[in-house]
Order: C-alpha cells, then sequence, then structure tokens
DNA sequence: CATATATCAGACCTTTCTATCTGAAATATA
DNA sequence: TATATTTCAGATAGAAAGGTCTGATATATG
C-alpha cells in the first residue's frame, strides 16, 4: 500500500463530509452515518472521539443525540481533519525516507517534491467544510450518495 | 501514517539510488548497501529479490556476488521501482477512499487531486536511474552519503 | 574438490493499523 | 423514576506491514 492518507484518516474526511451536508445545529447519529458511508461503525465512532477531542466535533449522549459540527463550517479546512488523525509529519518527511534530508542536504526527489507536497498542503488547507458542502448541494451524485434531500 | 511510498518501496528507491552510484558492470552486494544506507539488511535482500523479479536488478550468488542493474541506466525510471514494489494503485485510488469515485461521479476532492497526482506520476516516470547518477555525482553532499569517491 | 561467500525461498516473529466487544456514563422521554 | 438510546473508555481480536532467521543453492577461489 502507499498513498496519502490513512484508511482512518479517509473514514474522518468522508464522515466530515456526511456532517457538512446536515442541518449544522441538530445532532447526528453514528449508526446513520456508518450506515450510509459503509463504514464500520465502531470504528467510525472512535474515529470520531478523536475529532471531538480535536474541537472539530461536538458529541451528545443519549436519545436525539449523536455529533455535530464543534465551529462554524467555513471555520474548519479539511487540513483540520487531517492533523486530527494523521498528523502533519507528511509536510515535512522526506519522500524517499531520508532521515536527514533537507533543503541545504536534498535528496535527487527534494527539489521537485517539495512544490508538489505545497500543493497537497494548499489543496486541504483552503478548502473548508462550507466549500464542501456547497459542493455536495451542487452535485447530485454525492447529494444521493449521501441520501440527501 | 500516511505518506505516498511504503517503507518498503523507500528502501527500494534508496537502494536504486545507490546502485546508480556504483559502476554498473560490477556486483555490489547487500551487506555494503544496508551497511551504508541504514537498512535492515535481510528486508533489504527481500526488497531487491522483488526488483530481479521485475528485471530492474540482476543478482549473483557467491563471492564477488551480489546486484547489479540489469539495463542501462536510463532505460529505468523510478516508476517502474514504485511498481515493482507499491504497484500503482496511487494512479486510480480516490484520494478520499471513495470506491465509486471517478471523473464522471466526482468526489469533492476529484478535479483537484487529479492533476497533482498526474504531476506526482510524472515526476517519477520522467526521472531515469540515469539522471539520478547525474544527480549524485553533482552533489558532494549525496556521494558523501553514499560514500562515493 | 573443499571452503567461504553470496543470494534465494520459505517460515516465523513483532509492530502497527484496522476493527470489534463490553460495560459505564449521560440524557431525552414516558 | 424507569427505560431506552446514545457516546465514551478501555480491553481485545484480526490483518497487514515490517523485520528476522534458517537452511538450501550457486559460485569464485584456493
Amino acid at each position: 500500500m502507499s498513498l496519502i492518507f490513512s484508511r482512518q484518516c479517509e473514514y474522518a474526511l468522508q464522515g466530515i463530509l456526511y456532517m457538512a451536508a446536515q442541518p449544522h445545529e441538530s445532532y447526528t447519529n453514528i449508526i446513520e452515518i456508518s450506515d450510509r458511508l459503509g463504514i464500520p461503525m465502531p470504528f467510525l465512532g472512535k474515529t470520531f472521539q478523536l475529532l471531538v477531542q480535536a474541537k472539530i466535533l461536538q458529541s451528545q449522549k443519549g436519545p436525539k443525540g449523536g455529533f455535530r459540527l464543534a465551529k462554524a463550517p467555513d471555520e474548519v479546512a479539511l487540513f483540520h481533519v487531517v492533523d486530527a488523525i494523521d498528523g502533519t509529519d507528511f509536510l515535512t518527511s522526506c519522500v524517499l525516507g531520508f532521515p536527514e534530508c533537507s533543503g541545504r542536504n536534498p535528496c535527487p526527489m527534494h527539489n521537485e517534491w517539495g512544490p508538489l507536497r505545497d500543493r497537497v498542503y494548499q489543496m486541504i488547507a483552503k478548502k473548508t467544510i462550507a466549500d464542501v458542502a456547497r459542493e455536495i448541494k451542487d452535485s447530485r451524485q454525492l447529494r444521493t450518495k449521501l441520501g440527501i434531500r
């Protein structure tokens, strides 16, 4: 395997996408979310707990409880979700795995990978939950996938 | 964790870098390579076996044996090494993990991730072992790291 | 031919990631 | 207050990746 984000991080991002399409004041429970997204429920529970600790989600126990966004949707970027689950190592670590690789001691990939990595960062740092919510509204495919309307 | 390549793939790329700096006809044994790069020797052995099967390296048993490049250095791109170890899933799989994500059914990241992923591919597909060998020659840092000259 | 040196093949161990299970704690509602 | 519903916390299980070990096989060299 390879690829940018861990599976748990993918789940977190998918879950946040789902939350972005919900009314922001009411709580959504994890049975509905995991059912709809096809994600193992207990694992998504653990994952959302991490997002609660990171103050990205709020939780409420008991009947009518569940999760909702902890902040205004335009205040949270997807980067914050990635940071809460996978951390930020990918921003600094060498793409070839050389521990001592750096700007003044670059590996053969360093000068090409740096700008690309920055653009990956920009991609998730600039896109907020509000942006995603808009895109979901504009895409019938995504709406049906997430069971909206 | 996250990041593009698996650890084994990083080892393979580092090992190929080392081979790029060696005379191409003679064999280099794995004790020297793993020592120099700080990689666990048996694991690098396994990894190089995969590169032999992929016809990127040739091996020779016995005294004076070891590994050497199986082709001319300008005929092998770093992509071939990545393909031999990690495969090419990263070229097609959705960055958010949606199985059904595609051009006509895009996830909210699809249109931004696609071009970036293509550039990652270009980066490793265009760079050959010969290119890397040149860069190593031109960098005193890399030469000392790899113990050249 | 004997020996030392190297890769090869397969089994095995360890660590990390993914996923599940259980019971406790909180809370809406009857 | 009793009950059902939900998250929470910690332990546990399973799967995959990373890493080790052993013996077999090939070969250069004395």
